[in-house]
DNA sequence: CAGGCTTATGTAATCGATTACATATGATCG
DNA sequence: CGATCATATGTAATCGATTACATAAGCCTG
């Protein structure tokens, strides 16, 4: 029970003992590792046998102290806690670390004061890049960061005329598709619930709502755009808001511009006696594993959160090891709708 | 539009230049900025007003490699995208962040050859200390790991007789007063959906089950245990062999070893025709933010999560900076019950 | 007022890797 | 065969901070 192979802790193996093994000069040895094809066969052998023997691993701080680099890079997302970027953060995660990046996440839930902290280490020159998982940088301190003239990569929200690359799916599109699916269904009273209106990606899913309406000549009713800030909570205001309608204006369709939101309101328009898709039909947007476990299950706008990451996290190390700063490209990635139990055709109903 | 302010980038400033500009050594620099005390107030006001002009940080790797520290530590989760971790994780980040340190999130759901670069990059002293979510250490490395002699603090899942300081609930207790409440509410016949078979927390909660049972004299049934591995589908699953039974032998009652599975279960019975509360009571066990979403709500344990994190991560810090490594000591935190809607009195019925 | 002590600061070694430059060896060629 | 060149390896400077040790200045005390 007690400390068994008190053996004191040996320190990691230098370059230099990997070095004296193999019997060859410091320099041969870093050199065998970053290229092993200028050494020679015999000595390249050696070397490795010697690293192998030592279990020899560079130490990190001294290669970045030498080659200015910190590898590691800056994700910033407006919430951990939320598992639309959880799934996206994954999918930086791998790209990421396979290419030797640490990440260090900027939770912007979080307080205020971290957030500056997290603009201060970038513009310190602590970390190599930056990926964005949202519209506005960093509150106040944006200027700061693009200041830094570190390389940026933004994801999920498109700012159009960024100086940065982005990698997005074609919200206003998606949007579109969705409520036309509500349209196509026989829906003409269709509302929407909003999300924050300080983001662009609110700003672009109204305008797929606002499209889909008018190619089908549908006029927009202001009073069906529902206040929301992308959360369940609002979600719920909404419903209750819905449920204070007499049936005669109560829309027969909702399309929510995310899935939390559209969770919350059906499940209180359900306490409310309104059965959906039945008496309400809701589409939603994410498409988070959530929105399949409810009930009834969500017909939503799924992005492929994954590659999502992945996409932006590969432009990022392209933007990263490449001098040229001219790989600067956006990339759409699509998004598809799910059909599932929230949406079906208006019940035919008397005046 | 075209790039403003095209002055190049300019390298951060280092200490040499903050020495010369307050007209002191670089070693003042570094004192005044790591002990001010042994500084004059004079010299400590220039050397201040120094680093303040030219935006002056230390540069990680320089310091880092010469006091033999990573300022890193790694966090090994079961699952990133399970919202029960995923705020675990931000109480970890809040502390960790806090005391400066950066944190590598090895997420143990990703592919295998991951997790060994994990290993890795600890016994090559790339961390200076390992906090785990989950009872197994690294699957195969745990050896490898344990013999770094790195700081270890364990959370979540207690390991009884580990070596190494745990923060956990008391999952023996919590389970059995989640069963209590069912048997308190006249359930007799109350069935369990298990965890992983592997885990000790799987253990720890059966264990919960069996005593209050054992408490209030009811017999324990074999076939009550349903085997589940905390994911929403075995859930489902469990749910399908509830509705398969015949109403006599269907328990009236069932707690399950984490809220995801439940959430499953209960959609399903829904969409079988069992009504829950009322033909059959559920509780939970997390507490994770869709316990409070869905229909009903889940009556459930609520850890606390966001503290159990925060506690973790102190515990560490405390682990790494003090030499003494007999901090060690194990906390619990208090876990309680929420009352929701999924649990109420058994309905009586005809034999 | 010499010697000892405290306080404030500077000098230079050090952490562990990378890499420009120097050197040594052998091959090639006119 | 001596000059030229390619190839393989070694030497030592360097990255930017920390800190042990040295030094200088001021103060006390017998």
């Amino acid at each position: 029970m007690a400390k068994r192979t008190k053996e004191t802790r040996r320190p990691p193996a230098k370059i230099a003992d990997v070095a004296r093994l193999a019997g060859v000069s410091v320099a041969t040895v870093s050199r065998t590792l970053a290229r092993p094809a200028v050494v020679s066969e015999d000595t390249r052998n050696r070397v490795l046998a010697a690293v192998r023997d030592t279990s020899y691993t560079p130490n990190i701080s001294a290669r970045n102290l030498r080659v200015r680099k910190t590898m590691v890079v800056l994700v910033a997302v407006p919430d951990i806690a939320n598992p639309f970027f959880a799934e996206i953060l994954q999918g930086i995660d791998d790209t990421l670390s396979a290419a030797g990046y640490g990440l260090v996440i900027a939770n912007l839930a979080g307080p205020p004061e971290k957030e500056a902290r997290y603009v201060d280490l970038v513009c310190a020159g602590q970390a190599d890049g930056v990926l964005l998982l949202c519209g506005h940088v960093m509150r106040s301190r944006d200027r700061d960061l693009r200041d830094a003239h570190v390389p940026l990569v933004g994801a999920c929200e498109y700012i159009p005329g960024a100086s940065f690359p982005q990698i997005c799916i074609d919200n206003v599109g998606a949007a579109r598709e969705a409520v036309r699916h509500l349209i196509k269904l026989g829906h003409t009273s269709i509302a929407y619930l909003s999300g924050p209106q300080s983001t662009i990606l609110e700003r672009q899913r109204l305008e797929g709502y606002r499209q889909a309406l008018k190619e089908a000549g549908i006029a927009a009713v202001d009073g069906l755009i529902m206040p929301g800030d992308f959360t369940f909570r609002t979600g719920v205001e909404a419903g209750r808001a819905l449920l204070a309608l007499s049936p005669e204006v109560r829309p027969t369709a909702l399309f929510a511009a995310n899935d939390e939101m559209a969770i919350g309101l059906i499940k209180t328009v359900h306490a409310g006696g309104l059965r959906v898709p039945r008496d309400l039909s809701v589409v939603g947007f994410d498409g988070i594993p959530y929105a399949d476990y409810c009930e009834p299950t969500l017909t939503t706008i799924v992005q492929p959160r994954r590659e999502l990451g992945a996409s932006a996290a590969a432009e990022l190390i392209a933007l990263m090891t490449t001098e040229k700063s001219a790989v600067r490209k956006d990339i759409e990635l699509p998004a598809k709708l799910a059909l599932r139990d929230s949406t079906c055709p208006p019940s035919t109903r008397s005046t």
